[in-house]
RNA sequence: GCGCCCGUAGCUCAGUUGGAUAGAGCACCUGGCUUCGAACCAGGUGGUCGGGAGUUCGAGUCUCUCCGGGCGCGCCA
């Protein structure tokens, strides 16, 4: 016996589960057509893996529009014959109005041919809704998402610009999904690079009332020189350390010299990035100075922590290399100092103790991954996280240089990350100018500053995250083919075709007719986007939502090639349809850039 | 030594629970602007998926092994 249902993960109303137990259970999970929206339903987790299908989409008219394979998985978890299975299942399938045809090909293949009307009905319905059919989870969690947090130390540089965008694409998806997210920007403000700053100032006499962002970096360059060669220097450093950790008045003022700086070039930077950090998000290492002292103690009291020559370690069974050999997180030093491994048990003790996370994201640099490891394993060992609260390292690869070394310029410095916006903005107006000449000296500026920030940040979203990637000018100023600016050009030509219908895209309501295969392709493409916004929920990888929008930009585009719509000719009830069409998808490629952190223009 | 990541078209990269003929962008070639925006569209050239073995109806995907590259492994963050 086949039980067959269908179980939606982003349907609140799911079918109960057969009254005796089945002899096999099958889930088909469709991911279209359901009315309402929810959480993913928790009773996935307990389905035997080889029985849990959702439909995949096949791209191939040949093979249907979705696929289902589980007839092959069970034969063989079965001993039977595939075809069998497909038949007896297909027998059992009610698709009335979601499918014309139900195929079964080849060794097994369940192929599914999606009736145009079913369609046609759906994307009605996604136009209608106000949040394009994609209801709030029914189970939102307070999400706590650590990402950008540069070091203060320093001017931001392009190193820092994937945590930042990628981190908070997410935090505006999971806001999206109905989630409760407060974002934590884990800045670098405290520890011994300061205590080489001031140890730099005083040495040279200079006057910190007139410092500027400017100087900062240079002289935490030359800081960093004398710190490595001068032995002497990096003793007054340590020294001033402990003095600006015990609340030394004068390093303190030194300090919010610094920091001050700092923040308001971070601020300027996230305005220009279009990033939804505000300055309230930002609580940074020196928040958790006074914590630090309770931390180790309460390690101490746990039994966690040892001691070894001075400094205080804690080792756990679980933190061991391939040989046994235990890879302990320090959390004091011999001198007494802490370490940012204590900072950052402080900071996730505080997000599930004060800030009560449900779920936490860590969006730092793969090559923390071991770092992070410990921290959460120390974190849980210690208790501070319960159970099923989720604790994961959004890991990113580092950028390189063209030598697939860590990237520097040629003078060995880093590329600042406001030279390259404003390079971005300076070609995108260039482009503007010479391709758009009629537009206002104010809008081009606008449309330069929106497509040249779009196209650097689409450069790095696009990109599978937790690969390194090299950092190389021309492709991340590019404005042809997968490129944020293909997908506002898509949205632009929408709002312009509205212009000349002299119609409202947000009051356009209607039947699509997808008679030809190029609106077929679009409708279906248009509902898919509840699944990859839920998968970009899910697991953090913003370019399952950058490569979903650029091939419904890509539908979108060879639509409207082939299929007229305001043109003499066109049937009213056609006219009307695709009309729809091309508001249903406009509204999705804006929320989707509008997640990505990409703004849209009506003109460009 | 141990661990993690990577190796797919000339270049930069996708490829979700193993599915039918491995896909894009750039570059190159051929067409398409008196018709809704050519930042575009239609088509073409281009691949031993690093090598080998295994698992099975079926492997870019899983296992093992080798080669090549990157990163990490107690007193910086």
């Amino acid at each position: 016996y086949f039980f067959l249902f269908f179980f939606c993960p982003f349907c609140s109303a799911s079918p109960q589960p057969p009254p005796r137990p089945p002899h096999i259970i099958i889930y088909l999970f469709f991911p279209l057509f359901c009315a309402s929206g929810g959480a993913v339903p928790p009773a996935t987790a307990g389905v035997p893996e080889a029985l849990f299908q959702v439909p995949q989409w096949t791209g191939r008219p040949q093979f249907g529009d979705l696929q289902l394979n589980v007839a092959l998985a069970a034969a063989k978890a079965m001993g039977r014959n595939p075809r069998e299975i497909a038949q007896s299942i297909v027998e059992h399938l009610d698709l009335a109005g979601l499918a014309e045809k139900v195929e079964i090909a080849g060794p097994g293949f369940i192929n599914i041919f999606l009736d145009s009307h079913g369609l046609a009905d759906a994307i009605r319905r996604m136009q209608e809704s106000t949040r394009l059919d994609l209801d709030a989870v029914t189970a939102p969690q307070r999400v706590v998402i650590d990402y950008s947090s540069p070091n203060l130390a320093k001017e931001m540089h392009v190193g820092h610009l994937r945590s930042t965008i990628i981190g908070d694409a997410v935090a505006r998806v999971l806001e999206f999904l109905g989630h409760q997210v407060v974002r934590q920007n884990h800045v670098g403000d405290w520890g011994t690079q300061f205590g080489m700053l001031i140890a730099e100032l005083e040495a040279g006499g200079v006057n910190s009332a007139a410092l500027q962002l400017a100087d900062l970096e240079g002289f935490y360059r030359q800081a960093k020189a004398h710190f490595d060669a001068d032995a002497e220097f990096a003793e007054r450093a340590r020294q001033y350390v402990v003095m600006l950790q015990a609340g030394d008045a004068k390093c303190l003022a030194l300090w919010q010299t610094f920091i001050g700086l700092s923040l308001q070039h971070a601020d300027e930077i996230y305005r220009k990035l279009h990033v939804s950090l505000q300055p309230a998000d930002t609580r940074g290492e020196s928040a958790y100075n006074d914590d630090l002292p309770q931390v180790v103690a309460e390690l101490e009291a746990a039994g966690l922590a040892r001691q070894d020559q001075g400094a205080r370690l804690v080792y756990l069974d679980e933190l061991v290399d391939g040989e046994g050999n235990p890879l302990p997180l320090m959390i004091q030093k011999g001198d007494g100092g802490y370490l940012y491994g204590t900072t950052d048990l402080a900071a996730l003790r505080y997000r599930i103790r004060q800030l009560r996370a449900e779920r936490c994201l860590y969006f730092i640099d793969a090559r923390q991954s071991l770092h992070m490891q410990q921290v959460f394993a120390t974190a849980r060992a210690a208790g501070w996280v319960p159970a099923q609260v989720e604790l994961l390292h959004c890991a990113f690869g580092t950028m390189l240089g063209e030598d697939g070394k860590p990237f520097k310029t040629r003078a060995g410095g880093t590329v600042k990350l406001v030279d390259l916006l404003d390079e971005a903005v300076n070609r995108a107006a260039r482009l503007v100018a010479e391709k758009n000449p009629d537009l206002s000296g104010q809008e081009q500026a606008e449309v330069a500053e929106a497509v040249g920030i779009g196209a650097i940040k689409y450069a790095d979203l696009s990109r599978t995250r937790t690969n390194d990637y090299s950092f190389d000018w021309n492709q991340m100023l590019s404005f042809e083919g997968n490129t944020a600016p293909y997908l506002q050009y898509a949205y632009a030509r929408i709002a312009s075709l509205f212009r000349r219908a002299e119609a409202s895209m947000d009051a356009c309501e209607g039947q699509p007719e997808l008679r030809h295969e190029s609106e077929r392709q679009l409708a279906i493409q248009l509902l898919r986007f509840r699944e990859v916004v839920h998968q970009v929920g899910l697991r953090g990888y913003p370019h399952e939502l950058c490569n979903y929008l650029f091939q419904l930009a890509s539908c979108f585009m060879s639509f409207y090639e082939h299929c007229p719509v305001l043109q003499p000719g066109v049937e009213p009830a056609e006219r009307t349809g695709r009309l729809v069409l091309a508001a249903a998808t406009a509204r999705v490629l804006g929320k989707g850039l509008d997640l990505l952190g990409i703004r849209t223009l009506e003109r460009m």
